[in-house]
DNA sequence: TCATCGCACATTTTT
DNA sequence: TGTGCGATGA
């Protein structure tokens, strides 16, 4: 599948007819507005396509291929199209397909990053001292290596933990620095031993030919850089280069697309720098706010007409992307004048707000709002962290609501996967020492740590692969007599498959199931008592069936390693909960985001981390939730939450605040502070808005008013709430030194106070910042 | 070598 | 609260 085969790649696909296209008009094009109609047709030169989120983005670059194939510009594999996940690279091809028939030959150059890099590295591989068939570690081999590396050099790995260094090696490789060119201001990097581990490491890559995923764009960009008359030749090659999702792009992927793009400098990015999200993981932002300064003379383009979403949605996103400082500049709209505001609700716990959102889903999927019915497929719920996952989970297990978590491990992360892979791969190739090291002793065969290194010690004594090392050790008898007979049980194993593998005359799913079957491997799954047992079983079948597409286990091993995700798509319907971060590119029609508070959204890691530009691309992130809702968007916060065993409590997110009030419907969350605001009390709105429509409005006076006046009005729930809110008066009346009482903290002691916040010494919980409306004066307390 | 205990720890994630 | 890792003992 990955095989770089010339003829593809390179040879003058079947010319498309350049006379059946003039005759006709261009149908692929009807439908686009001016700004996408702009995009398509600048052919020539660097375009910077701006998107905003529901502009229609897809459809714009789609149309573009078509355009150029259309018009004879450029044959299929003249085109350079980038994605960064495979997903992307899987849709744009269908749509390019359907907006042109069957007329098109495949694109060779269509996809991610890595396997572009994987097919540019495998021919050019000896460049960087790899061979061609060099192996693809994922991130847990590259833990495992990197730990050799770190116990070797006797470093205190709990002070030093491998993951911080392959943090560390992967962002500079995000950055295109080689060892020798790491700069010195990182010299001090992990106990100053940084740079030099990651020599150790690139060698021993180079040792085991291998590259880890950071590699694969690194070692490219070396080539490129070294060899100018190999990059020439990509470079005249594609006449046109297309890139999705600009603004993720690392300085790696930068410096990469800018030398393919230097000779006929067409390049069209498409991005939106408000989308930018994956700062954490390298990406730079600056990339597509410098894109006019990098490739002058670039034409931009910006999609601003918004197909998803209602005014108020789009007005609320706004309010608060434009928070931000460093933005190219934006402005979404839409033709429709229709739509809910965004709702706005704080609960009182994380517990109160699941219970919430179930309840809400619940009615919008039977109408009970006098709406339409809502399929719960439609609907999706937003966190910031995947531990906000479980509140709900939970609640939705006990009143039976179908969901469904998007993200978490995927299918080829599992261990038993990976277990069963590192089998397929030691068979495949016997000098494989990662994969062999990783399933020499699962299931348990007796060759612990000991035994291993004494492997190991013998295979390099020896100059070569461990499986070799073992097969010389069982020979010799070096190691405990128990060890020795199931090592040598194990080495038959492998010789018995590879010869099975090499003579081919067997079906390779049958070989991969006899390699489970005999080596033991199911049957440890079979006797496991743990409840996850049985799914394991069940994955491994999985396992199995994705074979079968494939022509052999090689085929399979070498497509996988670029794909690590888990397309199982069942069709029964479900509420969809997964991060912000996965709802990327994705959205529907209801869209809960819950969570907002200061320190869980904005994080407040995020925030210690990189100050300023941490919220900026928290606020990024709000963004994207808002603009992932087409019809209903609900933001709502908790008061406290438990982290980690612990009651905490919070404040209502900083981007609550930028909410433009005038899109907002403030609701109170049925039954904890009484529940009805918006019906009863008309005035809270209005008074609102004939204030300056700025940020603080919800820290206003009125909206403490009208908390106060909703909790007082409210019935509440009869164990935990009544005397939690009291009225307007106490908000405003507590002093230092006051005692008070708050439901969860208990008594303790003003010793600062903020605003509508008050700083209080709990006597058992420690010092906390509360809302002020959540406590109540010590000796107020209706008992 | 393997099982158990105790301790530190705790975003976001694609390839 | 719970997990995952390393140190500890059988």
């Amino acid at each position: 599948m990955n095989d770089w085969n010339e003829s593809d790649a390179f040879e003058a696909a079947v010319p498309l007819s350049r006379q059946a296209m003039g005759a006709r008009a261009t149908p692929y094009m009807e439908g686009l507005n001016p700004a996408q109609r702009t995009a398509v047709e600048t052919l020539d030169g660097p375009v910077l396509m701006l998107a905003g989120a529901g502009t229609g983005k897809t459809k714009a670059l789609t149309t573009r291929i078509a355009h150029l194939l259309m018009t004879g510009r450029a044959q299929p594999n003249e085109i350079l199209a980038v994605t960064f996940t495979n997903k992307a690279a899987r849709e744009m091809k269908n749509r390019v397909g359907s907006l042109l028939g069957e007329m098109v030959e495949g694109m060779p150059w269509l996809g991610t990053f890595h396997s572009l890099c994987v097919k540019i590295l495998r021919h050019h591989a000896e460049l960087v001292g790899l061979k061609s068939n060099f192996t693809i570690l994922d991130t847990d081999d590259q833990i495992r290596l990197l730990k050799q590396l770190v116990r070797a050099d006797h470093i205190d790995e709990k002070r030093w933990p491998p993951r911080l260094l392959a943090g560390l090696i992967d962002g500079w490789k995000n950055r295109a620095l080689t060892p020798e060119n790491v700069p010195a201001a990182d010299a001090s990097a992990f106990n100053h031993k940084g740079t030099d581990l990651y020599e150790a490491y690139q060698m021993r890559l180079r040792a085991l030919n291998a590259c880890d995923f950071g590699d694969l764009l690194l070692h490219v960009v070396v080539i490129f850089q070294k060899y100018p008359e190999v990059l020439q030749k990509y470079q005249r090659w594609f006449r046109y280069i297309l890139v999705d999702e600009y603004q993720d792009t690392n300085v790696a992927q930068y410096l990469w697309l800018r030398l393919l793009a230097a000779d006929h400098k067409n390049i069209c990015c498409v991005g939106d720098d408000d989308q930018s999200i994956y700062g954490w993981r390298g990406a730079e932002v600056g990339n597509i706010l410098r894109f006019e300064q990098d490739f002058p003379g670039a034409t931009v383009v910006k999609l601003e007409q918004n197909y998803r979403s209602t005014p108020h949605i789009l007005a609320a996103a706004s309010g608060v992307i434009n928070g931000n400082e460093n933005r190219l500049g934006k402005t979404l709209w839409t033709d429709r004048t229709e739509g809910e505001k965004v709702r706005l609700i704080g609960h009182w716990d994380g517990e109160e707000e699941a219970r919430s959102i179930g309840e809400e889903i619940d009615n919008l999927q039977r109408g009970t709002r006098g709406l339409d019915k809502i399929s719960p497929e439609s609907m999706a719920i937003l966190v910031r962290a995947s531990h906000q996952m479980r509140a709900f989970e939970d609640r939705f297990l006990t009143i039976g609501l179908p969901y469904r978590v998007i993200g978490g491990p995927r299918f080829y992360e599992r261990m038993e996967i990976r277990d069963a892979m590192a089998y397929f791969r030691v068979a495949v190739s016997n000098d494989d020492g990662l994969a062999f090291e990783r399933i020499v002793n699962t299931p348990k065969r007796g060759i612990g740590d000991k035994a291993q290194q004494t492997i190991n010690l013998k295979a390099r004594e020896h100059g070569v692969s461990m499986l070799e090392g073992a097969r010389i050790l069982v020979s010799e008898g070096g190691l405990p007599k128990r060890a020795l007979g199931t090592l040598k049980t194990l080495l038959d194993g492998f010789d018995r498959w590879s010869t099975l593998i090499r003579d081919d005359k067997i079906n390779h799913v049958e070989i991969a199931q006899q390699i489970l079957e005999e080596s033991g491997y199911t049957d440890h799954w079979r006797t496991d008592k743990t409840p996850e047992g049985p799914g394991r079983l069940e994955n491994l079948k999985e396992l199995v069936k994705a074979l079968e597409p494939f022509e052999n286990l090689q085929g399979f091993l070498e497509h996988i390693s670029l794909i690590m995700e888990n397309e199982q798509e069942d069709q029964t319907e479900k509420v969809s909960i997964m991060t912000l971060h996965a709802a990327k590119g994705l959205e529907f029609p209801v869209v809960f985001l819950p969570g907002w508070e200061d320190g869980l959204f904005p994080s407040q890691r995020s925030m210690d981390e990189t100050g300023l530009k941490g919220v900026e691309e928290e606020r990024r992130l709000a963004y994207v939730g808002i603009t992932r809702a087409e019809a209903h968007c609900t933001i709502s916060f908790a008061a406290n939450r438990l982290i980690f065993g612990q009651w905490q409590s919070s404040l209502p997110s900083r981007f609550i605040d930028e909410l433009p009030s005038e899109h907002v419907e403030v609701l109170t969350p049925p039954g904890l502070y009484g529940g009805g605001y918006g019906a009863a009390a008309p005035s809270g709105e209005s008074e609102m808005d004939s204030r300056v429509a700025r940020a603080d409005a919800y820290n206003s006076p009125g909206w403490k008013r009208m908390q106060a006046r909703s909790a007082r009005r409210g019935v509440g729930k009869p164990t935990e709430v009544k005397n939690i809110v009291i009225d307007a008066q106490a908000v405003s009346s507590f002093g230092l030194g006051d005692r008070v009482f708050h439901q969860k903290f208990g008594y303790g002691a003003v010793i600062g106070i903020e605003g509508d916040k008050l700083e209080i010494a709990f006597e058992k919980a420690g010092t906390k910042k509360v809302i002020a409306s959540f406590v109540s004066g010590a000796s107020e307390i209706p008992f």
